[in-house]
DNA sequence: TATTTTTGCTAAATCGGTTTAGTATAGGCG
DNA sequence: CGCCTATACTAAACCGATTTAGCAAAAATA
């Protein structure tokens, strides 16, 4: 059969390398296997095999290769927005870490696309990449790909138990909550986002244990939600809700987005108060250090966390084993 | 021969889906790519067929599929850095792009290293990838890679002539030089870095010209060259020989990181002068929308960028059509 | 009725690798 | 010398798809 491959620049496969070295296939699969000694090849033959391939640039394929080990050596990364420098520093991590074991990384972009998701997933698995490492939009169905090893990060579901790398949420929000009370604030809104995602249900966790636990009473009138497609605006009405009608003078955001808005807001329509006023949010931007106010903030470890995934997807690869959850340490950069 | 396949889950293949409907391989195939009709296999058989599959959820080896049709339907993409925010932006609207026309992307990360990315391109090359969208950061040794589509962005060999996208780096410098010097500035400095990349030179030209053109003389000590790897120090001493010593009131910075370090260190330093000074750099931040000075900055055309690539990129797949390189036209926020 | 055309399907080659089970020759040892 | 082992290699099956060439039966045409 005729494919592009066969016009113009010929490719070399094995068999032509065969064929000009006088030998079987199978010897130079060996020989490229480095399972020459093993398998009894003559250095002679070995050396001039070896001198051939180098000759023609000769590349196996790697399709080939795959179909017949049943293995790619390639995982799939699926994450709802790639251009999201938090995801995007996952990737680049990961793929180091892939690097080491010399895995090659698929990198998907759901779009937050719960269908897409799906396809995408599909799609890998019809590839047959050895793995999936999935930050889910859809974090009810887990186990839904049965079979193929998978590790869940950033968007987990409360009901997973095995093959996730999770961080502290709840725990670090309480802590730049307190941190802000520690800093004479009593009065503390939470700028949140309608969401279901857990890890947002357990950062408000976090703000109102804080509260409680510093003796504070909670009051839903400060947990202010933000309509993301309007966010600009929406920040803007809910710091004059927190800032002038509810006298707030400390504001933990949910993630760093809002809080960037908050300090474009704050600067822009509440100047007078920026003395008074001090923000802390989850996850950091490098905005925090030049602006004002400066804003504390935690720090997810990037590192670890990719480090830890592809970790715990190639023990499930290699030998099968399905570890528990994880949960990482967070920093906290106080401003 | 075994492999993992073997073991637990029996992955159904297109032959056990022959069996299963009691006719050959070949009708299968056929069915499954709509070419039922034309082979002429009655809806009885076509609709027991797709029965069947759905039944048991089989999805086709996407390897054994490309080792047989000789595509796979995959694209490289291959950036310096995938954490940055402006290849990851890229990387989003071209898998955005690439799904339109049933393409995956793979992505790979040179991390500015030459020889991590020809290993990085011929790992591609040997996984049969269609083709390859490039961010080279070794600039000089083009067309190494003949008999792969192939289209280069964003660091692109001058003497590159076919099959690139790029964007008028020169001409956008020179454009937000000159809006400095309309807004009064006579004394202008250029923050630059020490590279050979093509794209670094042409804003130096730009920057040049624009003050030529005006009517000023280009004074090479009011160009100063940063030192990567000691940003933030070497920003601040920068800015202290081109605010203090030579007097400039308008800087215009090569790229978009440096200007954020030099937000931060007039901030932080030079307090006193931000009433008078004002800024420009290539490429934006959305902190420039929050900080004082607020910095006028040219934009790339980052969704056309992409669109572009991978129109051109395809065109080469499907056609074989090289197209000469392409300069697409950047935007100014002046604030 | 005999011939041609259409319908409905399949055997087998192929893509480019890996691997098992084997063969032929040479050398070592009793 | 005869047997055994080591050396040096290979034929052929297999992975899971696609596709060409072709066959048999039914329907259409002469």
């Amino acid at each position: 059969m005729l494919n592009r491959f066969s016009i113009g620049v010929m490719k070399v496969s094995i068999r032509k390398i065969a064929e000009l070295a006088g030998v079987s296939k199978t010897t130079v699969s060996f020989v490229l296997n480095n399972r020459g000694d093993e398998k009894n090849i003559s250095s002679a033959t070995q050396e001039k095999i070896l001198a051939i391939v180098k000759d023609h640039n000769y590349k196996p394929n790697q399709l080939a290769r795959s179909l017949s080990l049943g293995k790619t050596n390639t995982i799939g990364f699926v994450v709802p927005d790639i251009s999201d420098p938090f995801y995007g520093k996952i990737a680049k991590h990961i793929d180091s870490c892939a690097e080491e074991r010399f895995f090659k990384v698929m990198i998907a972009n759901s779009h937050e696309d719960k269908n897409k998701e799906s396809e995408l997933i599909n799609n890998l698995i019809s590839r047959q990449i050895d793995g999936i490492i999935l930050a889910s939009t859809q974090v009810f169905e887990s186990n839904k790909y049965k079979g193929v090893p998978l590790v869940y990060f950033d968007r987990i579901s409360p009901n997973q138990k095995d093959s996730f790398i999770d961080i502290n949420n709840q725990y670090s929000t309480e802590q730049i909550t307190k941190l802000l009370i520690k800093r004479g604030h009593s009065k503390i809104g939470f700028i949140s986002l309608t969401s279901y995602l857990p890890n947002i249900q357990d950062r408000i966790t976090g703000y109102k244990n804080a509260l409680i636990d510093s003796g504070f009473v909670t009051d839903e009138n400060n947990i202010i939600d933000i309509d993301y497609n309007n966010k600009k605006e929406s920040v803007v009405k809910a710091l004059k809700t927190l800032l002038c009608t509810n006298n707030c003078t400390g504001i933990v955001f949910v993630n760093n987005v809002l809080a960037a808005e908050g300090v474009w807001a704050l600067n822009t329509y509440f100047s007078e108060l920026i003395e008074k006023v001090e923000f802390a949010c989850f996850d950091n931007l490098d905005l925090f250090d030049y602006s004002l106010p400066k804003v504390t903030s935690v720090v997810q470890p990037i590192e670890d966390i990719a480090k830890n995934c592809l970790e715990m997807l190639c023990d499930q690869i290699d030998n099968s084993i399905i570890h528990k959850g994880k949960v990482l340490k967070t920093t906290i950069i106080e401003r």
